[in-house]
Formats: structure tokens, sequence, C-alpha cells
RNA sequence: GCGCAGAUGCCCGAGCGGCCUAAGGGAGCGGCCUGCAAAGCCGUGAUUCACGGGUUCAAAUCCCGUUCUGCGCUCCA
């Protein structure tokens, strides 16, 4: 079984499913407010890999992501531009699928919209107010905090220094009972987008509907909830406290994957605009980010720099080579290799051991084919490419089209280099190469790729 | 102030009490292969893991302190 570190239990555990062989994800889904940057790549790619792990293992997986289109965050942005609200999340989720599809992150199985589930929201903020978990003032409906049994367990603070910290924050809400307490409801301004509610028009407060959402889509005591570092708290906290306010089994298991790092200021320079994902993909094999995310823990900082990405690229290129070396084995995975790996993936989602083995498969595969051992290279060959497979690594086992002036220089190469006319070899190769192709000797003869 | 992560070779980054004179990738250098290349292979690269104490037969790994970095403390993945 696999084990994962779980905010709420603070260390490694075995996830305990709620149905055995089955399991239930909730990822938690962008703000569609702006263009997706390289943390949410990161986020995307994590959860990405978990899931085809997952499947690989044979578990029957449910993976829900949502998208938040209505949130304060929007409406700023509406104001700022003077567009409608509206179209600002549209495009943006549009931008959202086309990034994730340049990061080869497949689409979840349920895409769950916000302003699809205002009325569960107002059902279950009814709910609470009923109960006396959550009370009306003049801005909106609140959630009493103090109500609900190990508020901070996801901090990881109590609620005194939750409301100790941060001193010169802002409270938001002046009518509050307790400075911790947050909103569930926000009464609108005029102009604003709104939705009718028995307290009066309003939209809905703290990330309400991912409550609603994955108890509707996934059930209660559905298997993981996931998200980045900063969203344990206030975000995660928040969701969980309006479930268990509500007498709800919420997540079971909480997973937070860690930050990308660009060193301030000058790494930002340094990386000019490639902080964003459709810049990162104009500018970088796309793949080369996927193959970074995996080579460090999902837990741990991770540096992204210009260089950092061209090592990833130029290892992806190397991982080409190797594809196109082995395009036409059809022999299957060693098996104790890929119970290493599954062992490696079981760990806390160890990727970066992964990769570790799927490059030592490479080379023992590159050792054996030199040394003349084609069986034993073709089963290395078989398990390196099915590690890559199953994390989502799409190698290029070919060149692609030639077109037709290339291919006639590479019979005139080739011609030279039968009768042994050197320099005319070289300068048809120096014509290739100025019009961006490559070409390489191998065994089956010369073979033309684009330069990377 | 409180809480959570980090600090490992030129760069990225794993390891989390003995198998570590520290994985893997990238870059460099030397070599093999090649007409020359490319691809591939071999070799080389931290006796050391921010710093100072301590625990232990044994510490990169545990404890204490210090320095630095990132994050959170009510709407950031």
């Amino acid at each position: 079984m696999i084990s994962l570190f779980d905010t709420a239990a603070g260390e490694v555990v075995p996830l305990e499913l709620r149905d055995p062989g089955k399991i239930s994800i909730y990822v938690c889904g962008p703000t569609v407010y702006g263009p997706p940057h390289i943390g949410h790549g990161r986020h995307a790619l994590v959860y990405d890999v978990l899931r085809r792990f997952l499947v690989w293992k044979g578990l029957d997986v449910s993976f829900v992501s949502n998208i938040t289109d209505i949130d304060d965050k929007i409406i700023d942005r509406a104001k700022a531009e003077g567009r409608d609200w509206h179209d600002i999340a549209t495009k943006c989720e549009r931008v959202w699928w086309r990034s994730m599809e340049l990061l080869n992150v497949d689409k979840p199985d349920h895409i769950p919209h916000a302003t699809d589930y205002v009325e569960p929201m107002v059902g279950l903020i009814a709910e609470l107010i009923d109960a006396e978990k959550a009370y009306v003032t003049s801005d909106g409906v609140y959630l009493r905090v103090a109500e609900v049994p190990d508020y901070g367990l996801l901090a990881n603070q109590n609620l005194d220094d939750l409301v100790e910290g941060g001193g010169d924050r802002t409270v938001v809400g002046e009518e509050k009972e307790n400075p911790a307490d947050f909103a569930l409801w926000k009464f609108t301004k005029p102009g604003e987008p709104s939705w009718g509610s028995p307290w009066g028009e309003g939209r809905p407060g703290w990330h309400t509907e991912c409550v609603v959402m994955s108890l509707d889509l996934l059930g209660e005591g559905f298997d993981l909830h996931t998200g980045g570092l900063d969203l344990t708290f206030p975000h995660h906290e928040n969701e969980r406290a309006q479930a268990v306010a509500d007498g709800k089994r919420f997540a079971r298991h909480w997973m937070h994957h860690g930050f990308v790092e660009m060193e301030g200021e000058k790494m930002s320079k340094s990386l000019g605009n490639v902080t964003n994902l459709l810049d990162l993909a104009e500018s970088y094999d796309p793949r080369a980010y996927r193959l970074l995310v995996l080579q460090s823990h999902y837990r741990s900082p991770m540096e992204v720099t210009d260089t950092s990405l061209s090592n990833a690229q130029a290892a992806m290129a190397r991982l080409d080579a190797f594809a196109r070396r082995f395009a036409s084995t059809s022999q299957s995975a060693d098996a104790a290799a890929m119970a290493e790996f599954d062992a490696a993936m079981s760990r806390d989602l160890d990727t970066s051991g992964a990769v570790d083995l799927m490059f030592r498969k490479v080379r023992e595969a590159n050792t054996s084919l030199d040394r003349g051992d084609q069986n034993e290279a073709a089963v290395a060959a078989a398990t390196a490419l099915e590690i890559a497979r199953v994390v989502g690594l799409v190698l290029r086992s070919s060149a692609g089209e030639v077109p037709d002036e290339i291919a006639e220089l590479v019979r005139d190469r080739t011609a030279a280099r039968a009768s042994k006319d050197w320099a005319r070899a070289d300068e048809i190769r120096d014509r290739l190469t100025a019009a961006g192709w490559m070409v390489e000797d191998g065994p089956e003869g010369p073979v033309a790729r684009p330069v990377a």
C-alpha cells in the first residue's frame, strides 16, 4: 500500500482507503483570475503523477479537481479592467486547460465549477446557522470557529496562537464574535455578482464550494484532499471546519506539496517571463519541467532557474536518444525492477528514486547493447520505457517527418562517404546543420533528426 | 511573536542512525568508439553534508543553540 505524508497526522502514514481498491481524490483547483504560473504547474504535475501511478497500481481512481470561478480576486480584476467577471473566469480557465495540455496533465474525471454549486452552498450555510455554528452580521455569515473540534489541526496551531499571530493584519468583518471566525457568505455591494440567499444577496465566502463539491462528487470520508503548502491554512483548515461543523466526515488524508522557489527578484529577472506556464512552454520543452518536478521530492522546495530547466532539457534529449535507439523493443519490463519502482513511489511518492532507477536502466540498456547482449538490453530498455510511461514522460522514439530536401542531402552525404570524400560529406553536414538538422551515423545507416 | 519547511559537490537534487569514502540528472575534464562527428560507454569529481556544542560503539541522518532562506498566521499552488 502507498504511504504519504498526511498533514493532519504530521507524519508519513499508510493510506487507508474508504473502499479497498478504490481511491477518491479531491485536488484543490485554480481560482481562474490570471495565467497559471510554474507553481501551478508543479501542483498539477505532482498530482498527475500520483494519479497515473495509482492507476498503474490498478486502483479505481476518482480524481476531482475544481475550478473556482467566483472569487474576490476575479471581481477585483474585473473592476480594475472594467470587464465582466464572467469573461475573465472563462478566458482564464481556457488558458489553464491549454497549459495543462502542454504539460501533458490529464483532465480530471470531474471538474466542478463553484458557480454551479451556489444553491447547495446556501443549503450548507443554512444548516450551519440552524445548528448555531454560524451567525449573520451586517456584512455576511460567519462560522463560529470555536465550535469546531480541533480547529487548527492542519495549521498545527491552537486557536489562541492563530488569533495572536500576524499582529498587523486587518481583520475582515468587524462584527465578528471572534477574530478567527471566517466568512461563509458575503453580502454584495451593487454591481457585484450575487446570488440570492435567505439572509440577503451575496456570494460564497471561504471556499464553501470545495466542501460542497467534494462531498457531492466523492461522498463523505473521501480518501485524499490535496493542494499547495500555502493552502493548508486557512483554506483547507476552513474547509474542514465547515464540514466538521456540519457533522460531516471530511477527507481521510491531507497531502500538501512544496513551493517553487526562484530566488526572489534576481531569479525572476534571469528567468525572464518564464514564470508563466504558456511562456515556459515557448522557451523550453514542457517535458523538461515535468522531469524537473519528478527529480525533486514533492514536499521539498524546488529551485527553478534557467540552468535547472536547461539541465532537465538536456536530460530529456538523452531520453529521446535512448527511445530512438530502442524504438523497436518489444520486450516487457523487468518485474523485479518494476517492484522496486513500485516501492519507491509507494514510499511517500519518491519520484526522485523512480527517476534514478529509470536512468540506471537506460544506462544498463545502452551498456548491454554496446556489449552485444540484445536480450538483456531489451529488457532493461523496456523497464526504463515503462517507468517513463507511468510517470507521464512521453519520449520521442522517432525524429518525425524528414522533408524531401533534407533526405536528399542525407543521400548525397551517404554517397560522398561511400567514396570517402570526407570534405564533401562534412560540407553537406554543415548545410544540414544550417538547416536545423542533425545527422547521426548509426549501425543501420544515417538518421536525420531536427536539432532540439 | 507563534508555527511549518529547508541549508548536501560547479548547478539541480536524493539520502533521514551502521550497506554513505553520500544516488540520479546536468555541466566540465580525460579516454574508448567514429574518417571526423553525433549517440553511447568507461574513468574523474564532496574523506564531506550551513556553523558550534552534545547523545551514541556508530550521525548528513537524533538532541540543543546560532546564522541564513522559503512559507503560513484569514481569501496565494
